[in-house]
Order: structure tokens, then C-alpha cells, then sequence
DNA sequence: ATTTACCCGATTAATTTAGTCGGGTATGTC
DNA sequence: GACATACCCGACTAAATTAATCGGGTAAAT
């Protein structure tokens, strides 16, 4: 089964989107200060989500990018499926081939299980993710914590 | 989150053993050639399941694993548990320090989908995996492929 | 005694993930 | 049009984890 960091991180890059893309474009740059992720994993994962288009880009300065539709109807389980090609429990993927071109004594668990897990996280939207309080809070540290670093900054500038 | 070929290995070995155990002691041996899992793999594998008392051993010839309880009291969480130390899709292992010592944005999600696995697995016995159609199938195949090892085995003998 | 089969720790091989690096290209601003 | 920004892309490396091997034990049945 796949879901590891590249899921969680493409999930957390595309809620920081719907969090704080409303007023335009956001830079991987962002993304990385905020959310603590490498600017060049960023890139590769999401290279990824504009191929399935979830998300659209902006090129030069003052550019970044934008969900390419609006948080109700993206879906955490398109969002791993893009990054991690797919979430399945079974070790032939799908292919009911595990055990030398047979299927394997516990194939139908593992897809039973497969299923399972995509229908949870395809019902969770972006946007009904942006509703949740846990996220609002973690949310308003993360600001907090934004203002204090820029603070920090013009403190060494002055 | 954990739940790899380990875990699968795993539970489709205890599956064996709920199959194939009810006239005595099944070895390693045995649920390796059937199930094609190396022999010193199982070993270690059923050093974490006797831990968690799941299974029984016996030594010396003639002698194997046997399940501790009846198949109907042993669940697929369990197994996984015992082998691969939790289900878990968060990063932090449920500790909440995903992002520096705080919750990550996305840290609940995660916990969330971790309880809705460990809920669905916690639900299936063993005993239930074996009156399963799919199950009895591959089982019959693995009596047949077995049988004619042997016949191969005798006619090479002879 | 000898064979079977569990027991255990240490080590290695293979695979996957996570992250780096170095170069490119489009675009807005001065 | 120079320059800075920030996307774009492929190849490479490092780290972590999983899967598997190896070598030597020990309990028990015949």
C-alpha cells in the first residue's frame, strides 16, 4: 500500500492552496516556508498534479500556482492518486497475479481494502478539509509564525 | 502508513494456519513452499507473532505453529499490528509533532483514515477470511499444485 | 544418536523514498 | 532589453526501509 510522505505532502501543498490561494497565485517557495517541505521535491511533486491538471501555473514574477478548479470538487484521493500513481493495499496492483501469474490466497482482502480507503478520502474535498477547526488552527499558527520570521528579518535588516 | 508485503506475508501465513491447522502442528516449511514466502523470512515474521501470543509453537519433529485461539477470535488487525507495529497514515505516529514539534496541516487526516483502517481490519476474523468463496478457491488450487509437487517428488524417487 | 523444526542475532541485498543539483524557459518590471 | 522571479525538467545521490540470507544455536520425537 502506498501513502506515505509524498501523499501527505501533496495533500498538505494543495490544502495551502485552497488556504491561501484566493488572492492569487502562490510560489513553491511558499509552500516550502510554510509548510516545511524542499522547494525542489515541491517541484517534482508538483509536476505531477499539473499533469492531472488539479492545479495551474503561473510563470515569471509574482507568479506561482492556482487549483485549477475550486476546493469543492477536488478530492484527496485524486490528489494521492496523482503523486503516488495509486492507493492500493495489494502487492500486484490489482493485477491478481501475486503468486506466480495466480492470485494469491489473500488478493480480495487487500482489494477489499484498496477500496475501502479510496471511497473515504474521495469524499473528503479540499474545501470541506478548509472548513475543518483542527486545520483552522494549525492554519493561524503557521500566519503566526510567518509574521514573527518576517519580523526576524527586518530586525537583521535594520 | 505501514501495511506492505510484511503484513501480507503475515496474514496470509495465519490464513494458512487457520486452513490447514486443524489436524495438528503445521512448520514453516510447509506454509513457505505453499504460499511461496521464504522459510527464514516466515521465522521472523513468527518470532513477533508468538510475542503477541497469536500463535503456538512446537518443537522437534513433527512439530509447528498452531493459532492460540480459534480463527474466529483472531483478527487481520491484529496480525498487522503484531508484525508491521501499527497501521498508521500519520507521519508522527500519532504523536502530533509532524511539523517541528506542532500538528502538521494535515495531521488529523491522517489519524482519521488510520481509525477507518484499523476499523475495517479490526472487523475480519480469520475464520471469516476462511468460509470466504475467493479464499476457498485459491485454496483448492494451492491443494492441487501441492499434490502434483509430490507426485513429481515420488516419480523422481522411484 | 540423529533428525526435525523452532529459535535468534547479525548481516546483506534490493527497493523505494526523499532530497539535491544543474541547467533550462516564460514572463513581468524597470 | 537587462534583470529578477519562479516555473520546468532530467539526472543523480543519499537515506531509509523492506526483504532476504546466513550461521549457528536448542528442544523434542523416533
Amino acid at each position: 500500500m502506498r501513502l506515505t510522505t509524498k501523499g501527505r505532502y501533496a495533500v498538505t501543498a494543495m490544502l495551502d492552496l485552497a488556504l491561501y490561494g484566493d488572492r492569487g497565485p502562490i510560489s513553491l517557495a511558499d509552500i516550502s516556508s510554510r509548510q516545511d517541505i524542499s522547494l525542489s521535491y515541491l517541484e517534482q511533486l508538483f509536476a505531477k498534479l499539473r499533469r492531472r491538471e488539479l492545479v495551474r501555473s503561473i510563470r515569471g514574477p509574482g507568479g506561482g500556482y492556482r487549483l485549477s478548479r475550486p476546493g469543492e470538487e477536488i478530492f484527496v484521493a485524486e490528489i494521492i492518486d496523482a503523486v503516488d500513481e495509486r492507493v492500493d493495499a495489494t502487492g500486484c496492483s490489482g493485477q491478481s497475479d501475486c503468486q506466480d501469474g495466480h492470485t494469491c490466497l489473500t488478493h480480495h482482502l487487500w482489494s477489499d481494502l484498496s477500496e475501502q480507503i479510496h471511497h473515504f478520502l474521495s469524499d473528503i474535498s479540499l474545501a470541506s478539509l478548509v472548513q475543518r477547526r483542527d486545520v483552522q488552527a494549525v492554519s493561524a499558527r503557521q500566519r503566526l509564525r510567518g509574521e514573527s520570521e518576517q519580523t526576524i528579518v527586518l530586525t537583521a535588516i535594520d
